[in-house]
DNA sequence: ATGCATGAGGT
DNA sequence: ACCTCATGCAT
DNA sequence: ATGCATGAGGT
DNA sequence: ACCTCATGCAT
């Protein structure tokens, strides 16, 4: 496990680098540019079986092992996912592309993919609607979070109360932004670059948005 | 060519769909599914020969005919374009394959792939800078744009001094505001599909955001 | 492809 | 009662 | 992949 | 002086 509690406020730092992001070729022993390489080939003939993501991920249903969706899929085809979670998803799609080449060696072609559902939900806790948020709110969720990323209880009333939205959806909302930030350390990295000789252009046109 | 003026305020209508977003097969006297099929035998052939969007762009400049870049790939593969610009890339494209195949059935793996360009920019005008709206400003924009999509000259210019931009860019702001809004037809299309029977889950969760 | 929701596991 | 992390649903 | 910029062609 | 449309650059 990972150490606990590592962003401590500035909006920098990172706990658990995508494989996208990382640059270095082995992490935690697990080597990276293998799990590219398997992903670029998935890709490859998982396109060339004439396969969508969400056929793939439908047919690991009718499977034995566990089953991943649609948003797995990409993620992983993206590389947009950690180490380890892409060292336990690579065997499931490794065994399932095999067996579906198998089938499409003979002539199965029907079989591969998997029936399309009849969507059986309506069973158990029915999932809470999505919310979305406006502009407005999102502006003031923004400049809130900069402020401080991990806003107290009291806190969170307070903003929920100014935005309209209900408390444990505004305190959601400041979870998925910490979790998604630590998926964005390449920010800024690889600024020395070859450019133009002269700083010229560098000066003339300043980016500040705000210049009336 | 097409009627101009067809977007009068009401956020509805449309010219010029493209074909993801098409529904029947043939427009214009062009066929749509065949389009399709050769986008996606292009994406599986292009990832086979282990090529990238970028690289393909390159490539194009190095041969006789029309050139396009990356995007113009990504939009074709993704077909998010009008059926008019598909016929154009498509040959362009078909040719630039054929021969690339034909390269790699021979060994010259390295000549497929236009050389890393050096680029020879800082040639004739520079190039504005993007502008970032802030999403302050992007809340006025959009507000602005509900309330009509065509503003006035004098409209602009109070826009502008509102948000602390350059007039020009609010301007550009709305002609490209209006022309990815001509991409969006399939907004609220199929409505009446099959749910639960009940319409209670329906009527509790008021996906209205505003209610403190 | 991506933003909000869930749930397991932890303090 | 909060958090992180992996992951899914619905867009 | 996508938002702002460019430029051709048009009123 | 505005517009649309196809398209590219830089993100």
């Amino acid at each position: 496990m990972p150490s606990p509690h590592c962003l401590p406020d500035s909006t920098e730092d990172l706990c658990q680098p995508t494989i996208k992001q990382s640059t270095s070729n082995i992490v935690d022993g697990i080597d990276l540019e293998d799990i590219r390489e398997f992903a670029r080939t998935f890709k490859v003939r998982r396109l060339v079986l004439g396969l969508t993501q969400t056929q793939v991920g439908q047919a690991l249903c009718a499977t034995e092992g566990p089953a991943y969706s649609q948003s797995a899929i990409c993620r992983f085809e993206k590389l947009d996912i950690t180490p380890r979670s892409a060292l336990k998803i690579r065997p499931v799609l490794e065994n399932w592309l095999r067996e579906a080449e198998e089938k499409h060696q003979q002539g199965n072609l029907q079989q591969i993919a998997g029936m399309d559902f009849i969507n059986i939900s309506a069973i158990g806790k029915i999932r809470k609607r999505r919310t979305f948020f406006s502009p407005e709110a999102l502006v003031v969720l923004n400049s809130r979070f900069e402020q401080s990323s991990h806003p107290s209880g009291r806190e969170i009333n307070s903003i929920a109360q100014e935005i309209g939205y209900e408390r444990d959806v505004v305190r959601v909302w400041f979870c998925n932004k910490r979790q998604s930030l630590k998926h964005c350390q390449s920010f800024q990295r690889s600024r020395i670059n070859l450019k133009s000789s002269d700083s010229t252009e560098e000066d003339r046109n300043s980016s500040s948005p705000t210049q009336p």
